[in-house]
DNA sequence: CTATGGCACGGATT
DNA sequence: AATCCGTGCCATAG
């Protein structure tokens, strides 16, 4: 399957370590307390993602592990409803109202599943796989049915080479190339793709993505004959910000520039994949800043007034996890030599379990106490971050402080508001200044320089010296006082 | 002379 | 122990 590759490349990334790991386990038969603590730990810092990698792999190796298709409630052991949390342990507290419910959300969808039916059409119809499905089949579900048959193995081609950002990685001579297709039918299908949500996606570049999105909008609503130039003609000077040059290479006055670049951010996006709009100058240091799977989802309870959130922790599985009864029976009437890899075997399964246990537990606590703290946060932006350390936050859960880096670290969370974040952004120390920087500069008269601005933030109580604000500065991607027009 | 970025130091965080 | 962060000092550009 064309989608498999995509899943190929994800899974070279953590074949070495994983493999390696199994061995190291392997020869420490006894399960000794280190042993389990540096299990979970391991366990605690893996993505969901990962962790699907790391349970398959547990699965394929170790036969008394299994996996049921049943879920229960880990505190009172009622059936727990294929997608959600248990109503009677999960349900409103009514002395802690701000408390979020924190519960594991199954996803057996995170990857094509082994076999690799990988096709669009067999996808789940649910809304919460349309919030987190990769970019891949997200846009294969769209176009899957304006495409001839015979054209959806290119879509799917041209949609496994899409970076984080929507772009793609790939010129289309080479994947006609590739493929041994005309060029024209290649760009017949991107067309296709360009037009599907997140609109632009699949384009070369990010201008090509702003000139789509600038087509399909003019369907709908007027847009400024002038933003079409300067995306089509401007491009470098428009990411540099340089207005004034716009305004001299395009021969339009300053007033009409601004309106148009004020469009542009405001309505387009150059990177189709971001879940955040605008911010043309965005450096775009092509990092892992973005993440296609959140690991946690924050959002609104549904069909609720309440103002409650509801936290899900992504569990890359179906069911549950646990040593096979059958295994345990047969494991008597076994001969000598078997016996004794069966006993290791189960041994292995059984610290995997409790791990695994120790791990979700460790998130709820953490996710329960973080959403509380940050609640301003989740629910109103950046500016409302509270500056909050993790030696504080493992002093409140009475766990050792590395145990919090390591779950913090490399997770992505998902806003109600939809976009997806680093965990590690709840505990930024300085986000929230950056933010009211950013505010203060775009709503400037007249560009202030660094020293201007250290008095208007201290006006507003953020005490910085000069030369950080000139850090938050190139942070946001700000360009200085004397190359920046006002706004 | 002013505004800004590079370098490096010390303290806090991980 | 390693890394991150805020800051001061200094060189450079305009």
């Amino acid at each position: 399957m064309e989608l498999a590759s995509l899943t190929l490349y994800r899974y070279t990334k953590f074949v070495l370590p994983v493999v390696s790991m199994f061995q190291t386990h392997y020869h420490s038969l006894r399960p000794t307390t280190t042993a389990h603590l540096a299990q979970t730990m391991t366990l605690l810092s893996l993505t969901a993602d990962e962790l699907r990698q790391q349970i398959d792999s547990e699965l394929a190796s170790n036969p008394a592990l299994e996996l049921v298709d049943e879920r229960r409630c880990p505190s009172c052991q009622r059936p727990l409803p294929p997608r959600g949390f248990c109503p009677v342990c999960s349900s409103p507290k009514a002395d802690a109202p701000d408390e979020p419910v924190v519960f594991l959300s199954p996803r057996e969808d995170f990857y094509p599943s082994g076999t690799g039916s990988a096709s669009a059409e067999d996808m789940p119809e649910d809304n919460f796989s349309q919030a987190v499905e990769d970019l891949p089949t997200f846009v294969m579900r769209q176009i899957a049915s304006e495409l001839q048959p015979e054209d959806r193995r290119l879509a799917a081609y041209l949609l496994t080479h899409l970076n984080e950002d929507g772009l793609l990685t790939v010129s289309l001579v080479e994947v006609a190339r590739f493929l041994h297709l005309p060029l024209a039918r290649v760009q017949a299908v991107q067309r296709v793709i360009q037009r599907a949500e997140p609109i632009g996606v699949g384009s070369c570049t990010p201008q090509e993505a702003l000139l789509v999105q600038l087509e399909v909008l003019s369907d709908t609503r007027p847009v400024p004959a002038l933003a079409l130039e300067i995306v089509r003609d401007g491009m470098d000077l428009l990411s540099r910000r340089q207005y004034a040059e716009l305004g001299r290479l395009l021969s339009a006055g300053q007033r009409h520039v601004q309106e148009a670049v004020r469009f542009i951010s405001e309505n387009l996006n150059p990177y189709p994949a971001r879940s955040h709009w605008g911010d043309v100058a965005a450096p775009a240091p092509s990092g892992l800043e973005v993440y296609h799977h959140p690991d946690i989802i924050i959002s609104h309870i549904k069909d609720s007034c309440s103002d409650r959130l509801m936290v899900e922790i992504i569990m890359p599985v179906w069911g549950m996890l646990r040593v096979n009864p059958l295994f345990r029976k047969v494991i008597n009437e076994a001969g000598e030599e078997t016996k004794e890899t069966w006993r290791a075997d189960m041994d292995r399964a059984s610290l995997f379990v409790k791990c695994l246990q120790q791990r979700n537990n460790t998130m709820q606590r953490l996710m329960q106490r973080v959403v509380v703290l940050q609640r301003d946060f989740v629910l109103y932006g950046e500016k409302q971050l509270r500056p909050v350390t993790r030696v504080q936050l493992s002093k409140e859960l009475d766990v050792h402080e590395s145990t919090i880096s390591r779950a913090v670290a490399n997770k992505a969370v998902q806003l109600p508001n939809g976009r997806i974040v680093p965990l590690s952004t709840f505990f930024d120390r300085n986000l929230n200044v950056r933010t009211v920087l950013r505010e203060i500069i775009s709503g400037e008269k007249r560009p202030f320089s660094d020293n201007e601005l250290v008095d208007l933030l201290a006006q507003r109580g953020y005490e910085v010296a000069r030369r950080t604000v000139a850090k938050y500065r190139s942070m946001e991607g700000i360009l200085p006082a004397h190359l920046r027009q006002s706004v």
